[in-house]
DNA sequence: AGTAAAATTAAACAACCGTTTAAATTAAAC
DNA sequence: GTTTAATTTAAACGGTTGTTTAATTTTACT
């Protein structure tokens, strides 16, 4: 059973071990003894398979954005109407940030300073592709004439994944004033309501003639 | 010069240190010994003032929201169209939001886990009112026939701002993107095409029949 | 089996953490 | 001016941090 990730099992099982710790209490906030004791490996193995803290974030994010290569890019390829397309990726995105909460979370907290200097190249090439793969489909539209030409393309992802990220950095709070009692309540209604909330504001925004 | 603060100038002193450099290096990353240098004071001062780390970040929540009742209250009875109430408290979410860059990123960070059991009564109550004010303008809206009827309200909150948080949170991507070279460029961007992207959002949202 | 490399361990390292203490200084009260 | 309380200080506390060391065990190869 061979495989050509560069981590082996052991430096996978710290890996997996530290997304859940680094999404939970933050980066600075886990150190890596407890990392060690939940890994059931010695404190030692971290530096001797990883170098430092640090390099273990880096591995991590490495480690889980490589396989992000999205399923985007081949949307804008299907046959399909423009709108249904931007529905398809909005569906695509929720989908893809709720199997990845960990990563994403991390990503989302641990970057949004610029203290860290870490490389997000794979980070940043991978939104480039997204954001080439809206263009193109919103373009699609645009000369159906089904959108509008005004529109900042750039600005259609933070609507799309900061609507989602809001509802879901803000959890109690609209687990409470929407009374989904449980977690499973609470993410069927992002599947359904929320979702639809999302396609219906880019619908409208993409359409509509002020 | 009296105040009905319950702090006094070298605690206030301490909790405007503290609230940079909490948002900076967020509060794990942030050491007394740190603020105190910051703020040239004895590392015991903290303690003295505070009684914990913790309870000085409670104080700065206490003493940053306190301030925070909202214009939007008084939104709804100004003698407006709907829609230009809403374009207006879109234009004071943000303003708001950007002059207490600090003390929202610390909300936005450290309770996003609900790992820190602090008392956030004050900012639910925040909420709740931002909300009956929002709902009470749209129903006013919904009333005079120009707002669609089947309107998620409590979502509408979350796309007003995730947008604009997911935009300040990858402030250097959008930076690079877009081309603003500077800071001024940058918040220039936010104050006109920004703003005026999610004021057209929600527009096109309340208004748009599918 | 014997040897070299890799993996794993317990222990130690110095630096830093939040907090407390007890003494020194300043301010307020009488 | 003396007494009392509030403020500020340096030092120490015990514990934790990330990392390194050197010894030991396991694995791989001949």
């Amino acid at each position: 059973m061979s495989s050509n990730s560069p981590f082996n099992e052991k430096q996978i099982q710290i890996l997996q071990v530290a997304e859940t710790l680094f999404a939970e209490k933050g980066f600075d906030g886990t150190s890596i003894r407890t990392i060690a004791k939940e890994a059931k490996i010695n404190v030692a193995m971290v530096s001797y398979y990883f170098g430092s803290k640090e390099r273990l974030l880096e591995s991590l994010i490495h480690f889980r954005t490589k396989d992000l290569k999205f399923q985007i890019e081949n949307l804008s390829a299907e046959n399909l109407e423009p709108i249904e397309k931007i529905n398809k990726l909005i569906e695509i995105y929720i989908h893809r940030i709720n199997c990845n909460k960990g990563i994403y979370r991390i990503l989302h907290f641990e970057f949004s300073n610029e203290k860290r200097d870490i490389d997000l190249q794979a980070l940043n090439d991978l939104r480039t592709g997204n954001l080439k793969a809206l263009i193109t489909i919103i373009e699609e539209g645009q000369n159906k004439g089904v959108f509008r030409k005004d529109i900042i393309v750039p600005l259609i992802t933070p609507t799309i994944l900061g609507t989602f990220f809001h509802f879901h950095m803000n959890k109690a709070y609209f687990k409470n004033l929407l009374q989904l009692s449980t977690d499973e309540l609470y993410n069927n209604y992002i599947k359904t309501n929320l979702t639809k909330h999302i396609q219906q504001t880019i619908k409208a925004l993409l359409i509509y003639e002020s």
